[in-house]
DNA sequence: CAGCATCCTACCGGATACTG
DNA sequence: CAGTATCCGGTAGGATGCTG
């Protein structure tokens, strides 16, 4: 119904071979969505996104960001002063993009009283299951 | 505007110890993100879900199934028959989120034409920068 | 401050074989 | 058919040290 080639789209993230698939893992991968989700709330400078994206170290946020930026997600600012000074701001097409995955995180937050009373159902059903040091 | 904690919600995603995180990972991973995509579309066999999901190894799939039920997002219905049937459906819960990745997923496929020209232009940009073998 | 380079480990995930 | 169990390599990703 809502499928890419159902709709004639060139792009179908369901096929293996599909460039679509290396963006969305970009955009959903762990630390991809927290730097998207915090960059939407603004422009952010280096060490201030990675106090924001609460675990991320030094080397994974930058990694992130080369690859958002190379995605055309995200804009990077380099001022040449000293100390260097740089700032990051989504891009219009990553505004796009971050506006649903934020729909998609909240959502998630939204329901997480239902997540993890679902877990310890399925916890209790398995531990029934299996009486003694499954 | 949008965080959570302005709104007063208990979750976010954005503190390293928030279960969301978690639950985030497992709807937005590689195989979750595509498994909750492909079972928007209806009931599923595992194998039929096999095919559908280009390129998932059985293991993934059965290990993705799992964590997707244990959160409460997929309905597992198995019939104790020979050869065994079973079949794979969203909960409510699931839908729900669903539905929002399937937007994100939707709008990546959409704009992919932008994304990778983008990295043409980033990777001749850097091209230019470093002129012979980096 | 804003990174890059290096080292090292955990675990993600594929291939294969086996079970009910 | 619908999985589980085991082995194994590649890589994600943390810690540390250095640069401009």
């Amino acid at each position: 119904m809502t499928t890419a080639q159902e709709q004639g789209l060139p792009y179908d993230v369901f096929s293996r071979a599909c460039p679509s698939r290396g963006t969305l893992e970009h955009v959903t991968g762990r630390w991809g969505a927290l730097t998207l989700g915090a960059l939407h709330e603004g422009s952010f400078r280096f060490n201030e996104l990675r106090r924001r994206v609460d675990g991320v170290s030094e080397k994974m946020l930058s990694q992130t960001l080369q690859a958002l930026e190379r995605d055309g997600l995200v804009h990077r600012e380099a001022q040449p002063t000293n100390p260097p000074r740089v700032d990051y701001e989504l891009t219009p097409l990553g505004r796009e993009v971050a506006e649903r995955l934020l729909a998609l995180i909240h959502c998630v937050e939204r329901r997480m009283d239902d997540v993890l009373s679902a877990r310890r159902g399925y916890d209790e059903a398995r531990a029934a299951r299996t009486p003694l040091t499954g």
